[in-house]
This record gives C-alpha cells, structure tokens and sequence, in this order.
DNA sequence: ACAATATTCTGAACGCCGTTTAGTGTCTAG
DNA sequence: CTAGACACTAAACGGCGTTCAGAATATTGT
C-alpha cells in the first residue's frame, strides 16, 4: 500500500518547503529576518512543527547552506557549459572563477550565510565528509592538476594552488558582500572585472618576468 | 575648576571600559557571547547604563572594530619594524601581508567581527571618512605604487593591485578563520606557510614565462 | 550646613528570539 | 467503530536588545 509512500512524500515535502522558506526569507530580507517565526509564518504552519522536522535552527540553517553549494554548482556548470567541453585546464579554471563570483554578487545574503556562519555541524556527525564546499573544492584541484599537467601552470602542488587561487577569488567576492570596498569598485560590472584582472594578475604574476634570476638548470 | 574635567574623564574612562569588556567577551567567548547583559555583568553595571554611553549595540560594536583595526595596525608596525626601515617596496608589502595574517590567526573571533559584520554605520555619519580599513588600505596602496615606481611590480594602476593583493591575504584568512579549510592546512603553521606561498604565486604568476607570449614594443 | 538642582544609575517592563511540553485534533488500522 | 498512531499547536520558559520612570548620588547656591 503506498499510504506509507505518501506519508513519506510529504514529509519530505514539507521539510523541503521549509528549507526554501528559509532560503527566500534570507534572499530578501537577509539572515537577520530569519527566524523560526518568520519561517512559521510564511509557510502558515506554527513555529513548533519545524522542530518535527529539524533538530534545532542550526540543522535547519545546515541544510539551507547546503542547498547553497548545489546552487553554486549550478553556477559552475552553467559557465563551463559556456566555454564548452574542450576548452583547455586554464580556461576551466577561469571559468570557476567566475561562476563563484557572479554566485556572489548576484546571491549576497546566501553567500554569507555560506560562509561566514559557525558551520559544519553535521560534518562531524560521523558519516562520510561529501558535504558542502569540498565537493567543488575537488573539482578546482582537479582543474588546476590538469593545467599542471598541461604544462599550463607551474605548481609543485595543485591542492595548495587550489587553496591560493579560491583564496584569491574569496576573498575579492567576501570583501564585496561586505561591504568594504570603496564606492569606486562597489558596483557589480568593477567587482566583476576586478576578479578578471585579479586572475590575470594571479596568472602573469606581479613581478616582470626580465628581473627574475633563471633558474638553474 | 577642575570637576567638570574630572566628570568628563570618568564619562571617558566608563566608555572605554564597556568597549574593552566588550572586546574581551569577544576574543574569550565569540560574538554570541557578547551581549548587553554579559558586558554590564563583568563591568558591574546595569544592562541600562550602558545605553548612556552608547546609542545602541551597534554604535558600540563600531567602537569596538575600530580598537580592532587599530590593534591589527599594531601589527603592521611590528612587522615593518621587523624587516627594517630600508627595505624595498616588494619586501614591505610582504610584511603587510605576514601581518594581516598573523593578526587573523591570533585574533580569530575579533578578526571575524571586524569583516563580517553589516558594519559601516558612522561611516555616513556625514563625517570625515577616516575610518577603519581604509587608513590601512591606504598605507597598501601606498606600498604598492612604490613598487611599482621601482620597478618591481608590473602594474597599470596601484590600487586596482592593492586590491587585488588585499582579496588574495583576506580570502585565505576568511577562510581559515571560518573554519572553512581541511585539516590539513587547518593548523596555524600551515596557514602561514600557506598566505607566503600565496604571495609567492602571486608575484611570479601561475603561468610559466617561456610560455607567455612577449609583448608588442 | 542645608535645600535645590543636576547627574548617574537601575528595576522593571516590552516585544522579540529559540526551544520545550502538554495536549489538541485527525487520519489509519484492526 | 474504536484504539492508537500521527501531525500539529497554544502556551510557556528563559534570554535577548531596548526603554523609561524613578531611586541614588553628586554638585551647586545660599
């Protein structure tokens, strides 16, 4: 009988559109106006059946975040699909780049509440780590192994490029959601082209190539 | 008469020390740890009186990100002082970078409160704009067009590169104190040799010289 | 020295928050 | 048709930021 079935279904239905009431609430309003009430209302359930469904708000709020990275990942397919299928490893590394910062721009309460939250509370709940942003985080390596590998990059060490080039990338788009940027890059068409150069600059380097000692052979 | 005077300092010194015991809260306990109750118990206060020396939770945290920046300034100096006044441009911007890091590592949660936060209300105070980040990123900026005058760096514009060299130190310290790196590179020594390493990437460039193609004369 | 005044401080309350619990209805199974 | 499982909620608890009437204290004028 699929009247277990159904049951099932929704709850499962439920708990998905409270995790989507949530993801509005911050959309809109920010991760201030998010409250278990709010949430309650907006779905026009009371504030107590969420806790049938999620052990506390930070579950809740896990679960949001994690919608977060598929989202983003999304954003990643999308301008992969733009460059096309056989681009070559720095190309698909630009590509990344610039899906994580248009996700950015164009999802800024999102990707606070993505990074700048206490986080990962289920990722020590014993089971396997594939959670959140170390899922994109292999790919990134594996982009920039295969530019190592084409001759494309110089690198000892494609997980710690990894590290340097998200950083690099991070840290542009963190200081935009944030607000700390001068009025003269505080608009999304300069923040976009500032991770442009920010990449050129990371790929060619600061330093002219003609005062670089050669190395030794 | 002196008693106006003397009124006048107490005033001041009750406000410093709300800031300093907000400051402390933070760096022992985290942001959620700080609340008006907490700051009037350790100064032994009434939640209400602090509200005589401070419009509001906000104006306070304001003050208390501005001792913030002013202590991450101490680090600058120190480090600077390290490398010696004669040191060139290049080698004075790698001590910015060393101490933005350093200074995040050892004041994670004051770090977090510094950039995280919606931030920015006295800023359209309708004063002068002499706040926080900006007097530092001022001195970056400065660092990088001497770079640049001596040859050392090859930059059409200094701030567009400062930055850039902001976002890269930033980013990795964002994600670190965010807990947002594997175990791996989760360990302060590691995250330093990380933010050196960055910095290295950065001014020789990811991408091989031979393969670059040499400029149009 | 004392009354009048100005200043500093606080107790108690308001409306929010996350969370718990006891109890309400409603659907299902035998 | 009834007994039990289930989904749901009203109401409360303690903590939060904040306000305000009034107590306590310090300063002044005489």
């Amino acid at each position: 009988m699929g009247i277990a079935e159904r049951r099932e279904r929704e709850k499962e239905a439920l708990r998905t559109l409270i995790v989507e009431a949530a993801r509005d609430i911050i959309s809109e309003s920010g991760l201030d106006a998010l409250s278990m009430r709010s949430i309650a209302e907006r779905i026009e359930y009371s504030p107590a059946t969420i806790y049938l469904y999620f052990r506390d708000k930070e579950e809740l709020l896990g679960e949001v975040i994690h919608a977060g990275f598929d989202r983003m990942g999304e954003y990643i397919e999308e301008e992969l699909t733009v460059v096309g299928p056989g681009a070559d490893a720095a190309v698909e590394h630009r590509s990344l780049g610039r899906a994580y910062a248009r996700f950015a721009l164009e999802n800024t309460a999102y990707f606070r509440v993505m990074f700048e939250l206490p986080t990962v509370p289920h990722v020590t709940d014993g089971e396997a780590c594939t959670h959140k942003p170390e899922r994109k985080a292999a790919l990134l390596v594996d982009t920039i192994q295969r530019a190592i590998d084409a001759g494309l990059y110089q690198l000892e060490d494609a997980e710690t490029g990894a590290l340097i080039a998200w950083g690099l990338v991070h840290g542009l788009a963190s200081l935009y959601v944030s607000g700390h940027f001068a009025p003269s890059v505080a608009s999304p068409e300069s923040f976009l082209n500032l991770v442009e150069k920010a990449m050129d600059t990371l790929g060619t380097g600061l330093v002219p190539r003609e005062t670089l000692t050669p190395e030794v052979p």
